[in-house]
DNA sequence: GCGTATTACCTTTTT
DNA sequence: GGTAATACGC
């Protein structure tokens, strides 16, 4: 007999969902590990897992649930409650609003750690780091040990913070880090080691913490048995989704909260791990089950529920080129005529028209934008599509990429708000003070480390001497620090003192002062969405706004948009249609990532991720010329591509090729008759490729 | 010591 | 089309 809410499930997915929960009621019993293809209804069948457990009597504020990203938690709860009120009626809202517990690593190791900051010696009035702002601090104090004076050149900060995050995220020694990852900064091993100690006392100095400490304080908290146990014993189930996106830190936390694993479930793809410069480890899943005695028990889905029969074929083809596979091919009931094709254009521009002329017919045809999506490896491939789509109109919203909250006026903003929060912070003071006209970075510095051990900073800032040459303008600076400081004007009302004071600095030192204002006013409105500055900041960093979009404003929520996504943050997602942009060797696999066997596979991986995110429709298309960055508008100096490695000869029966524009017999115009014949030998060439 | 101009070099993916 | 180090005038 099946309760009601299981029965859309297959008898895979029925077995992942009632694992370990029987009809005595949701007990936690041993750690079960869910192979899940693409499309296999991942998401559906860890939703009812949980939704399962609260209808059997777990207790939801008990129950941790880690996903990749914060969308993917809302999306996750939203689900839950869903299928628990198909159970319990209206009352399951009572139950699923107490699944308080779901979010990413890092923000639930944020929540984790100001709750034991006593324990562990924290100030749990901590601020959080995001990369750029971890990247200045490593600069500071790469300055402040003369590296940035070295006969050959040292390493820049991002590059040292990179460094710095894969030692401690792979927990691997730097030597090793250096010798596998960054064998060119080899010769900087002890200048590195330095840097990184003095790195490590300043931001506890500034109480301050990185990403990376969200889950290295977390790591380093349970590694004591008493708090593991007590921690641990906070929830009787965790759950995890994508764990083939996992680090070695993120597995040492799960294991030291349940060493036995009796209530842990983790979800994964090894063939859609595309994380590891993150550090992430496809180990991670595949030894999951021989790390806990007994074993984990293994579940796989491998019925496609999303894509096409062509569609599957295609993505399995690539992927069965891979070196090692651990999960079988797909399989799906969907039939279908269409091979996913292979379009050839002759530059970037024409893959731009091919595009939106596709995208447009796709709607006559009637699929709304949302429908449609454009994938591409690296941000800045988007560009000359985002121009066409401008000039015709097309609203579309773009992820991943570069953030609202990295444009420098934005920045400014937010370290007011943040010095103000915590005045030892040295990178939101260092940012904000060298605003003033008359300081730079000595007087700043200066300033900084003058009121540091000042138990009152703000209070110590008002009583030294103005710098010279600041006039009125340090007056009004230190006047608006006490007023953030003393939180006299509430919330959001200091974000608008913040702005008053901002805007004269920004119209000096910005050309275009008034688009820069509007983001301004965006962020005010975003800020007002938050109960206090401190949520505000932290959610902010931990969970930034993860689309752009060049219409002006956010586009309303009823509007209808193209998707323009990175393949990354594509994860987890489908779309009726899919464009993947530039599938050439230098863009996938991008020719910074050839360097080893491991990069290239993780390309490949890249590539049927972007592949398998298509239901109907996949356009996979090939520019034949690349114009090459640094050079004057009118260059035209160019390279060649060629079609991905990813997709030789021996696959290309699993796609419809074709070249773009197609011969148009009435056009005399000269130029389109360089197209045709340009085509043509693309055809020619792919004949014997 | 600040602010601006000029040079050289690099250019991915994200919590 | 951006950053980072340096040169030079104020």
């Amino acid at each position: 007999m099946t309760a009601a809410h299981l029965e859309t499930l297959n008898d895979r997915q029925k077995s992942a969902v009632v694992h370990g929960i029987g009809p005595e009621g949701a007990k936690a019993e041993g750690p079960l590990l869910i192979i899940a293809g693409a499309g296999s209804g991942k998401t559906n069948t860890l939703a009812h897992r949980v939704a399962h457990l609260i209808v059997n009597g777990a207790d939801p504020r008990r129950i941790l649930l880690m996903t990749f990203s914060r969308r993917a938690a809302n999306e996750m709860a939203r689900r839950v409650e869903r299928i628990c009120r198909k159970v319990l009626g209206t009352n399951a809202g009572v139950l699923t609003d107490a699944l308080t517990w779901a979010g990413t690593f890092h923000g639930i190791g944020a929540r984790i750690l100001r709750d034991y900051a006593y324990e562990i010696g924290l100030d749990p009035g901590f601020t959080i780091h995001d990369r750029e702002d971890s990247a200045d601090l490593m600069n500071l104090i790469r300055h402040d040990l003369g590296l940035s004076k070295t006969e050959s050149r040292f390493p820049t900060k991002g590059t040292c913070l990179a460094i710095y995050s894969r030692a401690v995220n792979s927990e691997t020694p730097l030597a090793e880090v250096l010798r596998s990852a960054y064998p060119w900064c080899a010769t900087w091993e002890k200048e590195l080691r330095d840097l990184f100690a003095a790195y490590v006392e300043a931001k506890q100095a500034q109480n301050v913490l990185d990403y990376d400490d969200l889950l290295l304080y977390w790591a380093q908290t349970v590694s004591d048995p008493d708090l593991a146990a007590d921690i641990g014993g906070r929830f009787d189930h965790m759950l995890v989704d994508e764990y083939q996106d996992t680090n070695r830190l993120q597995s040492s936390i799960l294991k030291a909260m349940k060493p036995d694993g009796r209530g842990l479930t983790v979800v994964g793809d090894d063939a859609q791990s595309i994380y590891s410069f993150r550090a992430a480890t496809i180990r991670n899943i595949l030894d999951f089950p021989a790390s806990f005695d007994p074993p984990a028990d293994i579940v796989t889905l491998d019925r496609n529920y999303r894509s096409t029969q062509p569609i599957l074929a295609a993505a399995n083809g690539v992927i069965d080129l891979a070196r090692e596979r651990f999960t079988k091919n797909l399989w799906t009931e969907r039939q279908s005529e269409d091979r996913p094709r292979l379009v050839t254009v002759r530059d970037e521009a024409e893959q731009a028209n091919y595009i939106v002329e596709q995208i447009l017919e796709n709607r006559e045809r009637g699929q709304t934008l949302k429908d449609q999506a454009v994938l591409f490896r690296a941000s800045h491939h988007s560009g000359p599509l985002e121009i066409e789509l401008t000039r015709r109109n097309i609203p579309f919203v773009k992820f991943g990429g570069l953030k609202f909250l990295d444009a420098a006026h934005v920045k400014d903003l937010l370290a007011a708000l943040r010095f103000a929060q915590n005045p030892r912070d040295k990178v939101a003071g260092f940012r904000l003070m060298q605003l003033l006209p008359g300081v730079g970075p000595q007087t700043a510095s200066k300033i900084l480390d003058a009121i540091a051990t000042d138990p009152q900073p703000l209070a110590a800032l008002a009583e030294i001497p103005p710098p010279p040459r600041t006039g009125e303008d340090w007056g009004r600076f230190v006047d608006m620090l006490n007023s953030l400081g003393k939180g006299e004007a509430g919330w959001p009302g200091e974000i608008e003192i913040a702005r008053l004071w901002y805007e004269p600095h920004l119209e000096r030192l910005h050309e275009d002062g008034d688009t820069r204002k509007a983001d301004l006013l965006q962020l005010g409105q975003i800020a007002s969405g938050y109960p206090s500055r401190d949520r505000f900041l932290t959610d902010l960093t931990l969970d930034p706004p993860d689309a752009t979009s060049d219409q002006a404003g956010v586009p309303l929520l009823d509007e209808d948009y193209l998707i323009l996504s990175t393949i990354h943050s594509a994860k987890g997602q489908e779309w009726t249609s899919v464009f993947v942009l530039n599938c050439v060797d230098g863009c996938i696999p991008s020719d910074l990532a050839v360097g080893t066997t491991a990069e290239i596979e993780e390309e490949r991986r890249l590539l049927y991720v972007a592949m398998t995110r298509a239901k109907d429709s996949l356009h996979l298309t090939i520019p034949q010329r690349f114009f090459t960055h640094g050079q004057n508008a009118q260059g035209d100096r160019h390279v060649y591509a060629a079609r991905t490695r990813f997709i030789p000869a021996t696959l290309l029966q699993f796609f419809e090729s074709s070249a773009w524009p197609q011969a148009q017999p009435s056009s005399g115009a000269t130029r389109d008759a360089r197209q045709i014949r340009l085509d043509v030998g693309a055809r020619m060439r792919g004949m014997w490729k």
